[in-house]
DNA sequence: CACCTAAATGATAATTATTTTCAATTACAA
DNA sequence: TTGTAATTGAAAATAATTATCATTTAGGTG
């Protein structure tokens, strides 16, 4: 699975970062959570823990947890903008439901003989890689008979 | 290359989409740049032909050619959102400078036996894939020295 | 060539997501 | 316990995109 939130914790820590209660609330919320929320999905479910919390304090810290590789962003998913969170320890990337919105991760892509020859033909120094395959998850399959 | 305007044009009229003196403007500029250009940078460069036009009849025309295809988007380049424009007939993907933003078209993305793979693991049906390298162009990468 | 009508336009306001500002609070090192 | 820099959250600012709606117009019809 993904990370604790005491592992979370102690990479905040350890890069000088303060621990507040409203942090442990958020980092509590993604560690044991299977999904990839948006912003607005966590601010809900960190509510009971810590009622009123503000939201920017949820942007503010995915942006600390992204810096250190900790956040997967979902592009496809038109219409909604800019997706995120939750993470896999791995390198991974998702196949995603363009009908309910559910995300699969899968680790395993092999690019690296694709991103050489790019690299060769265009003289980019290739650094990252975006893949993400959309489709219809099975119940939604099933839906639309 | 693209598609000249007189063929876009064409596709308008065979859906029954009017051929207004700012379509006309709008798809000139589409079809005569090499580059991928936002809402924004259309506006401007349309500005010489059709001074006044409304940044809105602008969104409607992007939307009416994704409808058929003609557009591709642009995810990754992380702060800037939704980046969009310009196309090449062929189903392709892009390759981009994290630094100053060149966007180059590749052709070849053979991905459809992962595609199967995880079809197969998942159940999913799958649709399209999103598929985009970043790093640092070779004029980005000198001047990074 | 008029004339008609549905489609298209653009000014304006509304939405939505994210960021900035800033005064008040607080974690935590000393 | 104390001092201080980091953090928080209310509120306003940015920004991108979409919705409303009165006005204009492309293009088919007679
Ligand atoms: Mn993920
Ligand atoms: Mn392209
Ligand atoms: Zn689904
Ligand atoms: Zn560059």
């Amino acid at each position: 699975m993904g990370f604790t939130d005491k592992k979370l914790l102690s990479v905040l820590k350890k890069h000088g970062y303060k621990l507040t209660p409203q942090r442990r609330a958020v980092l509590k919320v993604l560690s044991s959570s299977q999904e990839h929320l948006t912003p607005a999905d966590i601010f809900e479910k960190v509510q009971p823990e810590y009622p009123g919390i503000g939201l920017v304090t949820i942007y503010r810290l995915l942006q600390i947890l992204t810096e250190f590789g900790l956040i997967c962003e979902i592009h496809a998913n038109d219409n909604s903008r800019r997706y995120l969170i939750r993470r896999q320890p791995e390198h991974h990337h998702h196949l995603i439901c363009s009908s309910c919105g559910t995300v699969v991760d899968f680790t395993d892509c092999d690019l690296s003989g694709l991103g050489k020859r790019l690299s060769r033909e265009t003289g980019f120094e290739i650094e990252t890689h975006l893949l993400e395959f959309v489709g219809l998850c099975r119940s939604c399959q099933k839906e639309a008979t």
